[in-house]
DNA sequence: CTGAAAGCGCTTACAG
DNA sequence: CTGAAAGCGCTTACAG
């Protein structure tokens, strides 16, 4: 607002220019920190632009600059609770370092409405973040050309991850094997496993872990079941365990799953941890309230996203490169549903 | 990418002008569909735009044109389901008609950190959608500028909204007087309430439709038991309404305030429905799958969400002005986890 | 320490 | 139907 009332037309540079009576270059120079200001001119133009209320025009400040301050989260969802969880992580340390956060909903795994979406989050400006954890999203991290700064979200890699582009990844491989072997430790056979969709064709991180885990134990491996995302998916995996007598033991690849794994059991009549045992993944905020609560692997999911956008400010800021590195280890969390299997089995 | 494998600079209109043979503005014409150009020029700045791959610059767009095809999703919070399902119908509308979407946290409802959120998402440009369930959603669409377009997804608003500003909304009062007169006519003398944190310092739209269905029934209004927004707040208030033994009907102000209630009901030894019945607000994704399931109003979100940045387009493309709307009626959905009061009462 | 010029990639009148 | 000019609000060298 200025002095005058007018509040049309937002103070622009050379407003507060003549308001302070210098050229909008020396402007230009006190809003972007230039040490060979005169302290008094300096002070003059600080006067002008709290009273002018003027505030640097992003828009024009990013195509004469050709840097843009912002973030484009791509993304295959936004109501997971690990997805919305890494987007809050990123939106948190970018506004702590006065980044825009744009984000891009990539609806269909399909090549060419992937890299459509790429296109709209690249016409932004700025760094991007992609959540690699399905096959859009992998898809979307490959499609992207190869001069934009991004950032992947990843699952723990099979391999160090090559290539120079930074990663950054939770250890959900360890996370399976470490729930997994706390199964096999209460007594259990075997441990069945009901898996989220995988990231690529080749098995996720967490069939991985899992299959690790039992490997190690001599235990048999049976078949991971198809679990999709969500409760209903948990449900459909959980009719099939429940008519199975043997099966003692159920992992699943979140805690959605595992909550309609949890419904699947309750109908069929088998009691948990009673005659079979179930764990999640993720530690999700209603986890802890269900009856019986939920044997999980906590993921630091909003570490993750923060730390995902720090290493993006880092490439576009020019600071040294980092590498791609695991953000955090997760932390079995032990809770009612996981207990030894039946003495008669 | 262009012919010569250069891929540094993207290409611009001039780039495009000159490999198709005419003037920059020509290009300009073309790609914002002016009708004057000729046929066969047009198919050769076509062609052009093809070839090199041209996508134009929506940073200098914005800047030229004083318009900018975005907008900003301004919320107190991105994980829980109410939130995160407005933010995904927002992104797919946007989606479609080609806009950006950017999302600005309000961290605190404190009034200098919410106007500073507000600059912030207005700097970005473009139109607002502000979440105002909250006091710092409810702030924030206060602190809005005048001349910048705003649209807010609100409560059932006590009066027909006055002002100038379009807002949406879903009928959650009369969500919640139904959902009350539901548990009425099972016979229950009262309901008691667990109220989400109210948009503003009076009472929410929620707890208002209840105590209209208690009083046309002549029921006993018990104190709202204040809740906040995740299961801990409901399982703290649960565990006080589990001591009282008179208590057997328990509204709860979203599903995961439920959640918390029927934990605490089942560390209590109160069976649900036997000896309480309890109903949440939402159907969330999880409620259908607890044991009991859960007796809830399903609010479309994703509507509301789509609904909001409908008016927003209208606005920002200076259609006919779109009056205030309620975008949809919520559903009562009955389940497991309402039943009769247990006969001894 | 400060000012005048050129330019970022577009659009919007203004000519012809 | 098409081209030349001015300008959006800044920054980045270039002068002095």
């Amino acid at each position: 607002m200025n002095v005058t009332g007018h509040t049309r037309r937002p103070a622009s540079i050379r407003d507060v220019a003549s308001a302070a009576g210098v050229s909008y270059q020396t402007v230009s120079r006190v809003i972007n920190g230039h040490p060979s200001v005169k302290h008094s001119t300096r002070e003059r133009v600080l006067a002008a632009i709290d009273e002018l209320g003027f505030r640097r025009n992003a828009t024009a400040l990013a195509l004469a600059s050709g840097r843009s301050r912002a973030v484009t989260v791509l993304t295959a969802n936004t109501t997971h609770y690990g997805y919305a969880s890494i987007l809050q992580g990123v939106e948190e340390a970018a506004r702590a370092a006065s980044y825009a956060v744009g984000i891009g909903v990539l609806e269909s795994a399909e090549e060419a409405a992937v890299a459509a979406e790429v296109r709209r989050a690249a016409d932004a400006g700025g760094g991007l973040i992609v959540i690699a954890y399905d096959p859009a999203g992998v898809g979307a991290l490959a499609a992207v050309p190869a001069e934009l700064p991004v950032v992947g979200v990843v699952e723990t890699p099979a391999a160090p991850p090559g290539g120079d582009r930074p990663w950054v990844w939770t250890d959900d491989r360890e996370a399976a094997h470490a729930v997994t072997r706390h199964l096999l430790s209460l007594g259990h056979e075997t441990v069945h496993y009901v898996a989220i969709p995988s990231s690529t064709r080749r098995t996720s991180a967490r069939t991985t872990g899992w299959r690790q885990a039992l490997r190690e134990a001599g235990a048999p491996e049976p078949r991971p079941l198809q679990g999709n995302w969500g409760p209903a998916g948990g449900h459909r995996a959980g009719r099939k365990l429940a008519q199975d007598p043997s099966v003692t033991a159920i992992l699943c690849g979140n805690d959605d799953l595992a909550l309609g794994v949890l419904r699947a059991l309750h109908e069929n009549g088998r009691s948990v941890p009673g005659d079979v045992s179930v764990a999640g993944f993720d530690d999700a905020p209603h986890s802890a309230y269900l009856t019986p609560s939920l044997t999980t692997a906590r993921l630091d999911f909003t570490g993750l996203g923060r730390a995902a956008f720090a290493l993006l400010h880092g490439v576009l800021e020019q600071s040294a490169p980092i590498a791609p590195h695991r953000v955090s280890v997760p932390e079995l969390v032990v809770r009612e549903s996981s207990g030894p299997p039946p003495a008669h089995v």
